[in-house]
RNA sequence: GCCCCCGUAGCUCAGUGGAUAGAGCACCGCCCUCCGGAGGCGGAAGCGUAGGUUCGAUUCCUACCGGGGGUACCA
């Protein structure tokens, strides 16, 4: 990372060249890091205490030893040594200028970087068609979101991707709920819950009017629906093959429609709800670049047949007490798989190998973005990838912590199929879109976090989110001030901006350098919450600088002002990268 | 039982071996004749517990305590 820098470059040789002149053995890495006090300078480097034990030398006599035999680069201005043997640098003013140059003439303050070539999928939602979204997929889109832009801004081809599960018992369920539920029927423990069924009902009801819900259904259905009685697309379902039914008192179970009108109003409502799905997505900004759907490309294909007879050919798959085993065991996995049962149905396992082997054949890496409650998942998965003959690198899969949903302070239940599930266009609209993408944002991965729907809409004024947005807001206006006060800043390459002394700016600059590196340590973190508190640290020093540092004024200096627009100019740059790059929007007014 | 994640300020969260552990909110006290006070400055307040590794541990290892999630020929 540190070779992306030119300047730490120039610095790293121009170390190597001063340990072989004081005789001291050579560091495979600078180790370079961002001091936390401006105190200590641009950059240190902690080579000295790593090398005390190897060269059996007290950490201040080696950095001292560096010091003196060290040949500063021009963009190094000083060097000292601190504390029990840091070396830290400061950055000339040279580069500095450089930098706001640089970043004004393009546009941006993002480093162009060299394609790397790689074609990388990122999943991220895939929610069942079955319900809305809740606050939790929320989370997972908004993350996903970013992290695709942040392997997109780091030079790789990135594909949004949302898996639809749309084949399965659980259509035939959905099916069966709606048909009820538009009959004004009862519906039993196991069917869907919640009011989003009567939207579905009456969406399908005016596509199709009411003989949708009958038993020969209206014979003007595009034949790719009218044919799905008994296709490929009812494969992986319950062992039951009898019609769904409900326990109707003493007798039994009767049941209560076919299996084929449940199926066929089941993926009607489900391409209804990804209609659905897609737009709350679109309310957060959330965009996929392919949406693919598990029935269409795995089963009324023969993908799921392909990778089957594959993987029994290469060995990997086996047929044991009736059933076609995957042996993931051999690669991590607790125990072997079942890809088709006994009663010779498919698994959604046996579906996910298809799905992977298709993934592969469009990327290079695969991102999964899943969880916790799927975490017992990755294993199999894990195996799966190297049972398709893919080294288990090849795909990455975050496990990301859980949302509590809070009201008030008091937990907000999730159940999609009890129907107390808050739904994610609510929140957005109660809350809004940045601050609801913002609030997941900032916080890694690891961590369960709560969302209190009172507190996030109460605080939604002091939220961390507009402190930023505030910073690019201010600066908007005071740019827009300086024009209408007929204020010429010049242009930026006759700018002195070696003017640019006071703490604040110093500050300001120092902290719009960290960009680039912020930037890819978080696309290598796969880490948005980086992104997210960089952008406040600029944010605030900007309000600092802000409130210490006049641009406009009879009583500032013509050429010190001009040399602070720009660098104000800069700095809203780099805050709108920033944001950007978090699809969070970068107002002008607020 | 076994597996995964997390215990950092009153609250929500940063900090993937470095110097005095940070931000926002909440609380107390200051700062607008002047570019947007949705701001700035100051104050008070914290690494669950006990060991270990290391020149150095909030960070890595072990145990314990506490919280969350997972452990199907379900999807």
């Amino acid at each position: 990372m540190t070779s992306h820098d030119p300047v730490l470059a120039d610095l790293g040789a121009a170390i190597d060249a001063a340990l072989a002149a004081a005789d001291l053995p050579p560091v495979d890495d600078p180790a370079f890091e961002r001091p936390r006090d401006p105190d200590h300078g641009d950059w240190a480097s902690t080579l000295a205490l790593r090398l005390a034990k190897p060269a059996r030398m007290a950490p201040r006599a080696i950095a001292d030893a560096v010091v003196e035999h060290l040949e500063l680069p021009g963009s190094v201005s000083s060097v000292e040594v601190a504390g029990p043997g840091f070396l830290n640098f400061r950055l000339s003013q040279d580069v500095v200028a450089d930098m706001v140059r640089d970043i004004l003439a393009r546009g941006s303050s993002l480093r162009p970087v060299e394609p790397t070539g790689r074609r990388i999928n990122v999943e991220f939602v895939s929610a069942n068609p079955t319900g809305p979204l809740h606050v939790g997929h929320g989370r997972w889109a908004a993350v996903g979101d970013a992290i695709a832009e942040l392997l997109l801004a780091t030079g790789n081809e990135v594909v949004r991707e949302y898996y639809l599960n749309d084949a399965g018992g659980q259509i035939v369920t959905f099916g069966e709920t709606v048909v009820l539920s538009a009959r004004g029927e009862v519906l039993d423990d196991h069917h869907y819950q919640g009011t989003y069924i009567r939207a579905i009902v009456r969406r399908l009801r005016a596509d199709w009017g009411d003989e949708i819900f009958e038993e020969d259904g209206p014979g003007d259905l595009p034949p790719a629906v009218a044919a799905l009685g008994a296709t490929a697309a009812d494969v992986p379902v319950d062992d039951e093959d009898a019609p769904h039914g409900a326990p109707t008192g003493a007798g039994g179970v009767e049941p209560r429609m076919s299996r084929g009108l449940a199926l066929r109003v089941g993926i009607l409502a489900a391409d209804a709800m990804q209609h659905r799905l897609e737009s709350s997505l679109a309310v957060l900004g959330v965009h996929y670049e392919r949406w693919f759907s598990e029935r269409r490309e795995l089963h009324d294909t023969d993908a799921v047949a392909e990778t089957l007879a594959e993987l029994e050919a290469s060995g990997v798959a086996e047929r044991r007490d009736g059933a076609l085993f995957l042996k993931t065991s051999e690669f991590g996995d607790d125990k072997d798989r079942v890809l088709v049962r006994a009663n010779g149905v498919p698994t959604y396992f046996a579906a996910d190998c298809a799905y992977l082997r298709d993934k592969f054949a469009r990327a290079d890496h695969l991102v999964y973005l899943l969880g916790a409650d799927h975490h017992g998942y990755v294993a199999r998965l894990k195996a799966a990838v190297q049972c398709l003959g893919h080294p288990p690198e090849a795909m990455e899969i975050r496990i990301g912590q859980m949302v509590n949903l809070l009201r008030d302070g008091e937990p907000v239940k999730m159940s999609k199929r009890a129907g107390t599930f808050v739904d994610l266009g609510e929140v957005v609209d109660e809350v809004g879109a940045d601050v609801t993408r913002y609030h997941f944002l900032r916080s890694g991965l690891d961590t369960a976090i709560d969302f209190d729907l009172d507190r996030v809409a109460e605080q939604s004024m002091d939220n961390p989110v507009y402190y930023v947005q505030y910073a690019h807001a201010r600066i908007s206006s005071l740019l827009r001030t300086a024009d209408e006060r007929s204020f010429d800043p010049g242009s930026t390459a006759d700018a002195d901006l070696s003017l640019l002394v006071h703490p604040a700016e110093v500050e300001l600059v120092r902290e719009m350098g960290k960009v680039n590196e912020v930037v890819a340590a978080a696309a290598d973190l796969r880490a948005t919450q980086r992104l997210a508190r960089y952008a406040e640290d600029l944010a605030g020093t900007f309000h600092r600088f802000y409130t210490e540092c006049r641009v406009l004024g009879d009583d500032v200096d013509v050429e010190l002002g001009r040399a602070r627009y720009h660098l104000a100019a800069a700095a809203r740059q780099v805050l709108a990268d920033v944001l950007g790059l978090l699809r969070v929007s970068a107002p002008e007014r607020m």
